[in-house]
DNA sequence: ATATCGATTATCT
DNA sequence: GATAATCGATATG
């Protein structure tokens, strides 16, 4: 990671389908803000969920409180809470009024990882233990300290905000498509979008 | 190593 | 009342 030359993405980037976004965000830093300093974590694992014909995402049904920000203006964080116990993230695409986002699914651990550890409850005994920190949505929400309270609609490309999308010049090599995990509607699309060889995806 | 299962709650039928 | 874009623990080979 070039510190010195790390750049916000902008709104742009998201008014795309899905499919280019989760592949285009590979690569890409997802960067926390605390009073204690920054958690950087490498984005290495992403789904695309469409706005239509595509019975898994959660825009399938229309709009409601909940999903609303999928609908909403391109680059805003939309949280959900399920199974009772885990946040996922995802950032909105397409223009405002139409529905798409792509779902993280796992950051390699750059900078800040003893908080990151510590959000989690890991202990770093081994360069093993460093896949556990953030390798699976749930997992590197806990890591990033994001919760619906917190995040939902925050805007993810704004220079004000404390959750943010940059870039720092990393060029990814090869990317691997596969079909999207834990979904049972439209479950044999590829649409799993994860970096090569890289060791912090999850399972 | 893989397989199965319980936790726990917002959301929708 | 059922389900869910998950995780961690436990059981078994």
């Amino acid at each position: 990671m070039n510190r010195s030359s790390i750049t916000l993405l902008t709104a742009g980037f998201f008014v795309r389908d899905p499919r280019k976004v989760a592949r285009s965000l590979l690569g890409k830093l997802l960067i926390r803000k605390t009073a204690r300093g920054m958690l950087v974590g490498r984005i290495v694992e992403t789904e695309a969920y469409l706005g239509a014909d595509d019975a898994a995402a959660h825009s399938a049904a229309g709009k409601t409180a909940r999903n609303a920000v999928l609908w909403g203006p391109p680059g805003h964080a939309y949280v959900y809470f399920i199974y009772g116990n885990h946040y996922c993230l995802n950032v909105s695409c397409l223009p405002d009024g139409a529905p798409g986002g792509v779902l993280f699914r796992a950051v390699e651990p750059l900078e800040g990882i003893e908080e990151m550890a510590a959000a989690r409850g890991v202990e770093i005994r081994s360069a093993g233990d460093l896949k556990r920190i953030s390798s699976g949505p749930g997992r590197m929400c806990e890591a990033l300290a994001v919760t619906r309270d917190r995040d939902n609609g925050k805007n993810l490309v704004s220079s004000t905000s404390d959750l943010q999308i940059a870039e720092d010049g990393c060029r990814v090599k090869r990317v691997l498509v596969t079909p999207r995990v834990g979904i049972t509607k439209s479950a044999d699309q590829p649409l799993r979008y994860l970096i090569a060889g890289n060791s912090f995806v999850s399972r």
